[in-house]
RNA sequence: GGGCCAUUAGCUCAGCUGGUUAGAGCGCAUGCUUGAUAAGCAUGAGGUCCCUGGUUCGAACCCAGGAUGGCCCA
């Protein structure tokens, strides 16, 4: 052994070892760390640990199974995923069951695109039924990888699927119960309706989209005897020369065909205008935008309000019949003539007032797009390109005033993004005023908590403006509604008992039955036709909106297999107010009488850094499995964390990478706690009551902390527990208490008291550190659980075996005076190293503080110097200090120059050479070198 | 065009029922450390609290109008 003063007694410290690396590598390791949660069964061991406790259930509302998830679902996904694990760990049987939406239109086009088909009659349902299965089925397994590779918990293994059999008896089912209650009914409607995929649509399938259309007034010309009655309602003499017409504005001429009626508004002024040789009715706030040009010359005969022009008539423009004025609320007096063009066949509106009015409903327009022979000198013609035909024909015929282009949103299909249609046709329809549905529903969105609390009058308001749910769709991708049609008279019918047999039909052999096997298979013994009594029949072929399937999700999916109904929470994005938050309620207050949830929490959109929305032509479309590749998705569940979710957040490269700096902040503070507990075993452990001052002060701290993260991570408040955790670990741990105890930790003899207390300490806030932190950095926490030696692990194999340990924290004034002294301490550690000559060991500190604080500082004991990170303390009484407001300050500090010498392993400043053979150490340090323990010091006073 | 939401430092966010010089973390700059080292510690700079009016002794906060962005619709 050399004895030279020169010797490094570097290899005689306790120095951090762990195999826990600093870099992290989260896109290598986290898949493997997914299949070994797996291997471990981690979720359902914990899960069956919890299987005593009340149940909590987070329901899955269903992703749509076609295309990659993005970042916004990774939002949504993870948020979930974070609460489920939050109550995992609080000890209740959080069951989660993801769950798929795969029917539906969107998959049905992917797959025609796919086969290369473009008419979908020509192929047989059950070969495209084939197909579009295998097609959702392929995004299901692709969207589950990346839902697991987020870290997800739940039971993936048996997600819901709304193609099972189960469900899709479940969907029938549900529209038995809906068709005993009288809830639904067949009616003519004038339906949003795609001439490309030839279906109607539901409100939430349209997208407005910019288009040009034609902007053409239309006289709608008197007759003789028309001409009389109208200029009598204008109070007009019969001898003013000149033809007369009702000027209208459309931009859709196609409609016209269809027209039965012009609409004005009651309480709206009409003006007869003498232009040129003719003359013309238009609202008289319009005429000058209406009549344009000949608006100078035009002179104004007459006025009248709507109201008086209510049951007169005038003539077709082109068709040999004619045209009712009626009165309508929703003529604007904006844009047009005031004088609306009205074809109930092919509006909402229109349809209203043909109801009201008893207009004849006319649809001279076939599934596709192209007129019947109705339109008599159109039919055949596809209704855009027959918009120039008919201008032509208006201009030919003399009804035609002007004609212009006009950009204007108009409605298109969700899907393939064509102009969409007004149809009359007959449809399934859930009725929303029956059984005062409305208003149950609306009274059950009332019993229901939110978060935000603004989502009450936003989901109540889309219950107010919940138009006739429109339940069928004719296409193939979905599951049957199980209606007959009467092959004697035609009479079509949905019987209840007709649909409780097709629900167990389908749930032993799924919906293909429906097109596979006879219509007898369907019908009980007894039905008959309620209309003619006939015993024969067909199936119709109409399948049922998706959004009613996702709608009774919680029907297939809770209240059995353990799972209370309804749901504690659910979880989605803004849009679904209008979605699925809808159409579940719906479907619960129809058929249970409440709402499906307690507690509806929504989630933000995901914009990107300049808060536009994402999209893939602008290059910002984030694809969640992508970002996962490059940043791990540990980085991007913090990022989660991070932002306030609730609110609509923005994710860029940016963003990230100051999360990432976060995360390696926090991964390198629990690098270093492992580090120094390598050698720490259970057995070692030191008693709280047992432990140095400083370090039982951590204790206390950390169990106020805890008490307060839990309260944070229980009311969501993501973000709230995110600043909590970067405070607590920057601040409190690294910034503080564990660079003090490097002292200890490093120089103390292995097996001392100075050294195992600070050990326990550590071990303690790890192990309570990690816990909460595992919701959120899942993967992390599990890595830095597995990196801990093994008898520390103990019984609990993984991070998800824990619990939350929440000690109820002692209210007394003590515990206050104990805070405020870990406050005290910091800020005086502080003010140290802010500045000065000498800092950190080459300085001592004169102490003075009042009689109160001198006391609490006193009990530190060495701690005190430890805690300041200084060779040597003083320690002084000054009553002069008492009474003032601030701990901070009833202390002054007063720095100098430490006395003595670096000790050459310790590095403080003392006195050395008390051992002859370690002449460079200081008293301490040379006992420990030989070997010695060192109870003792720390019960010197720290003067 | 309508309803709802958001707007505080470069970024992510605090700012309770209006009350002295508006805070934190990250980033940035500077210094220290080199026994947490592709780490650690400290200090500092940085804000027309979206704008304009109003209420008030006093407004980031309350009221009105507007701007920008987002969601849902027409």
């Amino acid at each position: 052994m050399s004895h030279s003063v020169e010797r490094d007694y570097r290899d005689t410290l306790h120095l951090p070892k762990t195999s826990f690396p600093m870099k992290a590598e989260l896109p290598k390791r986290e898949p493997e760390r997914v299949q070994w949660w797996k291997a471990e069964q981690t979720y359902n061991r914990r899960l069956a640990a919890n299987a005593g406790s009340d149940p909590w259930v987070l329901h899955d509302g269903p992703p749509y199974a076609n295309g990659e998830l993005h970042m916004g679902h990774f939002l949504n996904m993870v948020v979930k995923d974070i609460f489920v694990k939050i109550a995992l760990l609080d000890g209740r049987r959080a069951t989660f069951v993801p769950g798929w939406d795969m029917h539906g239109l969107p998959i049905e086009l992917d797959t025609l695109k796919h086969l290369k088909i473009r008419d979908f009659h020509a192929v047989d349902p059950l070969e495209l039924r084939a197909h579009c299965k295998e097609r959702a089925l392929y995004w299901l397994d692709r969207q589950r990888s990346v839902r697991e590779r987020m870290g997800c918990f739940g039971d993936f293994e048996h997600p819901y699927r709304t193609i099972d059999p189960s469900f899709e008896a479940t969907i029938v089912n549900a529209l038995a119960d809906l068709a005993e209650q009288h809830q639904l009914y067949r009616g003519l409607r004038s339906t949003l309706w795609c001439i490309h995929d030839e279906t109607a649509l539901a409100e939430a399938e349209i997208e407005y989209e910019p288009k040009m259309s034609p902007s053409i007034y239309v006289r709608f010309p008197a007759n003789e005897e028309q001409r009389a009655a109208l200029l009598t309602a204008f109070g007009v003499d019969q001898g003013v020369p000149g033809r007369a017409s009702v000027l209208t504005w459309t931009t859709t001429p196609w409609t016209l065909p269809a027209n039965v009626a012009i609409a004005l508004r009651e309480d709206a002024t009409y003006g007869l205008y003498a232009v040129g040789e003719e003359l013309l009715v238009v609202a008289t706030l319009l005429a000058p935008a209406a009549l344009g040009e000949d608006f100078r010359s035009a002179r104004l005969l007459a006025r009248v309000q709507g109201g008086t022009l209510d049951g007169l008539r005038v003539r077709h423009p082109f068709l040999d019949r004619d045209s009712a004025i009626v009165l309508a609320e929703y003529v604007d007096l904006e844009t047009g003539t005031g004088a609306v063009h009205t074809a109930p066949g092919h509006g909402a509106d229109d349809f209203e007032t043909g109801v009201k009015y008893d207009l004849p409903i006319l649809n001279p327009v076939d599934a596709t797009g192209h007129f019947t022979a109705e339109a008599g000198p159109y039919a055949g013609m596809q209704i855009f390109e027959a918009n120039a035909r008919i201008v032509a024909d208006l201009a030919q015929n003399g009804t035609l005033l002007r004609a212009l282009e006009y950009q204007h949103s108009y409605p298109h299909c969700w899907r393939c993004h064509n102009p969409v249609i007004f149809r009359a046709t007959a449809q399934w329809f859930l009725a929303m005023d029956q059984n005062r549905l409305r208003a149950r529903a609306i009274d059950a969105a009332r019993d229901v908590t939110y978060s935000p609390a603004w989502g009450e009058e936003r989901l109540v308001q889309m219950l107010e403006h919940h138009p006739e749910w429109c339940l069928s769709r004719q296409r193939t991708w979905g599951t049957p509604i199980p209606a007959l049609r009467c092959t004697a008279c035609d009479e079509p019918f949905l019987d209840a008992r007709v649909a409780r047999l097709t629900a167990e039909r389908f749930a032993q052999d799924g919906a293909d039955s429906w097109w596979r096997d006879p219509v007898e298979s369907f019908v009980p013994e007894g039905v008959l036709c309620p209309a003619c009594g006939g015993g024969a029949f067909e199936k119709m072929r109409d399948i049922v909106d998706i959004w009613f399937e996702s709608g009774v999700t919680h029907l297939a999916v809770l209240g059995h297999d353990g799972l209370p109904w309804p749901a504690d929470v659910v979880l989605e994005g803004g849009d679904q107010y209008r979605g699925w938050f809808r159409s579940s309620i719906v479907t619960a207050v129809a058929i249970r009488g409440r709402a499906p949830y307690k507690h509806i929490v929504k989630n933000g959109w995901v914009n990107d850094e300049q808060g536009r929305p994402m999209s893939k032509s602008r290059g910002t479309g984030a694809d969640a499995g992508d970002a996962m590749a490059k940043w791990g998705a540990d980085v991007l569940r913090l990022w989660a964390a991070s932002v306030e979710f609730v609110d609509d957040v923005r994710f860029g490269s940016h963003v990230v990478e100051q999360v990432g700096n976060v995360y390696r902040n926090m991964r390198n503070r629990i690098r270093f706690m492992l580090g120094n507990l390598d050698d720490f075993r259970p057995e070692m452990a030191v008693a709280r009551e047992q432990m140095l001052p400083l370090d039982a002060l951590a204790c206390e701290v950390t169990d106020a902390w805890i008490a307060g993260v839990y309260g944070k991570l229980k009311a969501f408040a993501l973000h709230d527990a995110y600043v909590a955790f970067v405070a607590f670990q920057g601040s409190d741990l690294s910034g503080f208490y564990l660079d003090a105890l490097k002292d200890r930790l490093y120089t103390s003899a292995a097996d001392s008291r100075q050294r195992r207390s600070a050990q326990s300490a550590i071990w303690y806030i790890l192990e309570r550190f990690l816990v909460v932190l595992a919701p959120i950095l899942s993967f992390t926490a599990e890595e830095a659980w597995q990196a801990l030696a093994q008898p520390l692990r103990g019984t609990r194999a993984g991070v998800f075996d824990c619990s939350f340990d929440v000690r109820s924290v002692p209210q007394e004034a003590g515990a206050a005076r104990h805070a405020e002294l870990w406050e005290l301490l910091k800020e005086l550690r502080g003010r140290i190293a802010a500045g000065g000559e000498a800092r950190d060991f080459e300085a001592q500190v004169r102490v003075r503080a009042s009689d109160d604080l001198y006391e609490s500082l006193h009990a530190l004991g060495d701690d005190l110097r430890l805690a300041l990170v200084v060779s040597q303390v003083h320690l002084e009484r000054d009553a002069g200090l008492n009474g003032r407001p601030s701990a901070g300050d009833r202390v002054e500090l007063t720095i100098s120059r430490a006395d003595g010498q670096k000790c050459r392993r310790c590095w403080k400043y003392q006195a050395l050479g008390s051992d002859a053979e370690h002449p460079s150490l200081c008293a301490d340090c040379a006992a420990v070198v030989r070997g010695a323990d060192l109870a003792a010091r720390s019960e010197r006073p720290a003067t």
